[in-house]
DNA sequence: CTGTTAGCGCCTTCAA
DNA sequence: TTGAAGGCGCTAACAG
């Protein structure tokens, strides 16, 4: 069921058939009638892997993030496939486990099927890997690196806007002890979130304390640890900031295991807005990162290095900006009484 | 940077290049370590693409599931990502969202790359694509279709043994009423939880009620939905049981929206046991379905399909079988009084 | 043990 | 407007 059956079948060259399903153009409408009757009668579909060898485009764009587990990335990665899709590329999708092996792994993987351009959504890299991207000239995209390169695009998350506005929230609503559980600090963007809520709480008056500043690694169960260490301090925060939505599930798993409660002696705030994070209990009020918004900017940002409107904006990444909204739901209260420690 | 860069480097025939690194046997070790060699100074990738055209073996399985956003898919996903990635293939994963269109598009796209096999982890199958499978002899592994063809093996899952336990449960909490949320009838393995359910109901000697047994749709909105209904009733159950976990968070969210709460008025159990319904509040009594269980069988089932141990084992599929763990955590608890309706 | 040759399925000049 | 021929990068006989 090659493109030769097709051919014998209506009775033309295999270059005919080739042509009326590619260019159209130039094929008599006759005989195109009768090339598309035969590849609908053999049913026939064209392989993709030898049309590949060809033309030296194969199609297909990687997509690699930290933890597919992470109900975000689903969501990003089900964004990213419908455009690709209605773009008629295909995407490879790998998950790293915040490992950077693995991501070695999947890099190549993706070299070895020749994909036309790989999106990152972590930001465990090594500068190996990327130079090896660079290199081979692969269009790549990065989320909260920073750096623009030559066919290295990257999209940056505005967090300040929407940490600021959790963190007046949390203000306006009497809080002065404000915890943050950060994302594992050797992300990057970890790193970022971390910085912005330091910052602004400086900014802000609220003179930070170190240790109610802690890592978590961006699941339920570093969240709850997170959490219970903080509980575990003389004069634990009235409200915490989580550097995800899954970490705030488990900070509130761990106040509740603590013998307190949500939002009445602590308060939490969550980063994402999961869809999930609507129908727990309480509903978390959290910092949303639109997935689709960040799925199709990334895709842009791939397709625009393939396919480049102008001259020379093939080589020259862009930056790329993503904004933030703050959503209140009711994880978060009025601070309870100053010095006043619920019974544990 | 083709075979050919590496084997002038080298000093060999593209022959030999390819034979290092494939059977590795009949060539002179010398040869070959200059191979190695020039593989890495090059820093040389073969070329998939090209190497499953000739070889006619793609080393790409499709997988695909209903929703890719209901969590127990991407713990499925990453499990079988796991196992074919070890054994060198990879794996091209497609979403459906229930849509049967799209099923039929993801199963064409991956007929276009030439997928060694394909898992499908989802009932809305049109009798007309799995015929173009059959015929296509392309391997396929179903989950709950209960056919066993030439090349389509099943893995059925047991449920009956889960939901005996969980029914098991609430009547020795003392429940006479109960619920039961299903999952879009027109899935097959919907359909079997479903029936499984009022199997054992009648077995057990509670009467069924059908009032009792709604539709839901498998996502959070649609268990939300579902008990909202069910709580309209004039003499609402005491306990619900959900066809996924993600239907038993909607429903515990109605409850709680209706004034009530879980599990003092409405004991509630879920299905599949997601990562999440350990964290959430109250922690969700669950009937566990193992994703990597899962991933495995389906991988297995694949590769055998694909080399064989035994003669003529390839063609004839095989049935698996998934065992079921009912778990306990805290939205069950004995039954409110009889005819004692909460104030809502 | 190694090189030469012939494709895998498709697209793309180059002539006709 | 169409066909013949060559080649994409690699592997698999078949000779040496």
């Amino acid at each position: 069921m090659g493109i030769r059956e097709v051919a014998k079948r209506a009775k033309v060259s295999t270059a005919t058939v080739s042509r009326t399903m590619n260019s159209a153009a130039f094929v008599d409408p006759e005989t195109a009638a009768r090339v598309w009757e035969a590849i609908r009668e053999l049913n026939y579909y064209p392989d993709l892997q030898a049309r590949s060898l060809v033309s030296g485009k194969s199609r297909i764009f990687g997509l690699i993030v930290s933890d597919i587990t992470n109900p975000f990335f689903p969501e990003l990665v089900k964004g990213f496939e419908d455009v690709a899709v209605r773009h008629g590329y295909e995407v490879m999708v790998s998950s790293t486990n915040y490992d950077s092996g693995r991501m070695g792994l999947a890099v190549r993987r993706m070299l070895e099927r020749k994909v036309e351009g790989v999106g990152i959504m972590t930001s465990e890299m090594e500068p190996a890997l990327i130079n090896e991207l660079v290199r081979r000239e692969v269009p790549t995209v990065f989320l909260d690196v920073g750096e623009v390169h030559h066919f290295i695009s990257n999209i940056r998350v505005d967090y300040a806007t929407g940490i600021n506005r959790a963190v007046d929230h949390l203000l306006s609503l009497g809080h002065s002890r404000i915890g943050f559980i950060s994302g594992p600090l050797r992300l990057k963007s970890a790193r970022v979130r971390r910085s912005a809520f330091l910052q602004y709480l400086t900014e802000a008056g609220i003179l930070e304390d170190d240790e109610l500043v802690t890592e978590g690694d961006h699941t339920i169960d570093g969240g709850l640890n997170a959490m219970s260490r903080l509980l575990q301090l003389p004069d634990p925060p009235t409200a915490v900031l989580a550097s995800n939505d899954l970490t705030a599930i488990g900070a509130m798993s761990a106040v509740r295991r603590h013998g307190w409660s949500v939002p009445q002696d602590v308060s939490v705030i969550g980063f994402d807005d999961i869809h999930f994070s609507e129908f727990i209990e309480p509903p978390l009020t959290t910092v949303r990162v639109s997935r689709t918004e960040l799925a199709e900017t990334a895709f842009r940002a791939l397709l625009n290095h393939n396919q480049p409107e102008v001259e020379g904006a093939e080589v020259h990444g862009v930056e790329y900006s993503i904004t933030t909204t703050f959503v209140i739901r009711s994880s978060t209260a009025v601070a309870r009484p100053p010095g006043r420690l619920p019974a544990s």
